[in-house]
RNA sequence: GGCGCUAUCGUCUAAGGGUUAGGACAAGGCCCUCUCAAGGCUUAAAUAGGGGUUCGAAUCCCCUUAGCGCUACCA
């Protein structure tokens, strides 16, 4: 039975490389028919934010990730608690009393050898340790990490493969801090055995902390899950992706903001640091759950590729309108609806599904919609330069007798692509024009833009009492 | 400093002993075309460096270099 969990320490927004994190357990759960498992891990309570808790509910919910179980680690303290005294009891951890270091001194053994533990506290006798810890004296429980033996711990990534590190360079980590509450180490362990959790999928700066973890499930008697670390998202520079350097980029609510298509980023994601091993680039949510597996999962890191004048990854801009071409004018229509009513224009149900196959290839997210489409729902045009309404190799007058000849043509054609396509044609060998020529003052006259979609589906749609106003207002412009 | 991990076009990646090292994004060009898109074709662009092993190495081994991670009573 598959059980995998996504384990975020509500201390800041919901991150992409989380979002991916959550996305790669989600895919693996969905694949085998398990359970995926939500789990804040908020033991430090220092830190915590209920406005973080929100944002990653936000950044989820939008992403449209769901899962099957639901806890909060401070729900579980006692349990932890009593995992790290049985660990004691056992004899394989011990307490240590050296009173707290200031955190302002704490560059961590900078330039000398590894800290591994302090000895006196280490083999302090049962008799003293209890004596003192009854009299009341603060202490941390420290996991004592077995030394003798040269012991060499190891497991087997299913990404990074066999693992293994000498507990000569594994320092006594600490399980219980001396506010009694557990460190990270002790509840993500405990919860992880106590969740029957059977795959632990997560990023790769976990990669080391693994040794402890295969250290404390031991000592938990209990058989370590199996692990998969995944390569971690890093910035241009190199530099893991952080708010402070990086600024919203690394929010997933900043994609959702620009117009992104939850499955669209969804897919982004997902190729960064997996690959489906074919050359398929656009997954749908259904193909990435038939064949998201760890073989397909890279172990170098993989950048984000951004800069202060694309703050958005190209790549991620092409799968979203890969995205969007790919969805049937109705679920499109539905989706552009909020986009442009929220740009202030009424719209219509009816007249947004002509609207929509017209604009569904000219757009690369929903947010470019208004522009788009702005003179479909605009009572009157934006002001625009007539210099606009003259066609190459053409003149002013060239394009009055074009905007002439247009409206008489349209004031009796029939408003259909095919009946304006003959119609117009026919008026530009009258007036012995090249069509584009007809066409382009026609087009800025009715749309107020050189750039626009097909011009007789873009007549047809408007109809003809939008138009002919429209060329009139043009006419007089170009006086 | 110690320990661990990683290294293919600018970026995401494929190839896991034998390929002209493939694809995608981005960039350039051409075609299509009523503009813009979309689409098609195309050009440029990579195995970090050095040693091995092998008939043959991007691929396996070692060293160097670089990057990242861990080295907290953070997660």
């Amino acid at each position: 039975m598959v059980r995998v969990r996504f384990a975020p320490s509500p201390t800041g927004y919901l991150h992409i490389g989380s979002a991916r994190t959550f996305i790669f357990n989600w895919l693996f759960a969905r694949r085998h028919g398990g359970t995926m498992i939500l789990r804040l891990d908020d033991t430090d309570v220092e830190r915590n934010t209920q406005a973080s808790v929100d944002s990653i509910f936000d950044g989820l919910k939008w992403l449209d990730l769901s899962w099957d179980e639901y806890y909060r680690q401070s729900d579980r303290l006692q349990m932890h608690t009593e995992a790290a005294e049985a660990i004691l009891a056992k004899g394989l951890a011990y307490r240590d009393f050296t009173p707290m270091t200031q955190p302002s001194d704490d560059k961590p053994n900078e330039g000398g050898a590894a800290w591994l533990c302090n000895p006196e506290m280490r083999e302090l006798s049962k008799d003293e340790s209890d004596r003192r810890a009854a009299a009341g004296e603060p202490y941390v429980i420290r996991y004592r990490v077995p030394r003798d033996a040269g012991r060499v711990v190891t497991f087997t990534d299913e990404v990074y493969g066999e693992q293994s590190k000498s507990t000569a360079d594994i320092e006594d980590f600490a399980l219980l801090r001396s506010n009694g509450l557990p460190t990270y180490h002790m509840a993500s362990c405990a919860d992880d055995a106590d969740l029957r959790i059977s795959h632990i999928i997560r990023g790769q700066d976990h990669l080391t902390n693994t040794f402890k973890h295969v250290l404390i499930f031991e000592a938990l008697g209990y058989e370590p899950p199996k692990f998969a670390h995944l390569p971690l998202l890093i910035a241009p520079d190199g530099a893991k992706l952080s708010k402070r350097r990086h600024g919203p980029v690394v929010s997933v609510t900043t994609y959702r903001d620009a117009g992104f298509l939850a499955q669209a980023y969804v897919n982004f994601l997902c190729l960064l640091g997996w690959s489906p091993k074919d050359d398929r680039e656009k997954l749908s949510r259904e193909e990435l759950v038939a064949v998201f597996g760890f073989e397909g999962v890279n172990r170098s890191n993989a950048v984000v590729n951004f800069s202060d004048e694309d703050p958005i990854d190209a790549k991620a801009l092409w799968l979203n309108s890969q995205h969007l071409y790919a969805m049937t004018i109705q679920e499109l229509a539905a989706a552009l609806k909020p986009v442009l009513e929220g740009a202030g224009y009424t719209v219509e149900d009816d007249y947004l599904l002509k609207v929509a196959p017209l604009i569904q290839e000219r757009i690369k997210t929903l947010n470019d919609a208004p522009a788009v489409a702005d003179f479909f729902f605009l009572t009157e045009l934006a002001p625009y330069d007539p210099a606009e309404l003259i066609p190459q190799k053409g003149d002013a007058a060239m394009a009055a007798r074009a905007l002439d000849m247009a409206v008489s043509t349209l004031e009796t054609a029939e408003f259909t692509h095919d009946g304006l396509d003959a119609a117009l044609r026919a008026a530009a060998v009258e007036l012995g024009v090249k069509a584009g020529q007809m066409f382009q003052p026609i087009r800025v006259a009715v749309c107020g833009r050189k750039n626009a979609p097909p011009l007789f589906e873009t007549l047809e749609v408007l109809g003809r009492d939008v138009c002919l106003p429209r060329i009139r207002r043009a006419i007089e412009l170009l006086k």
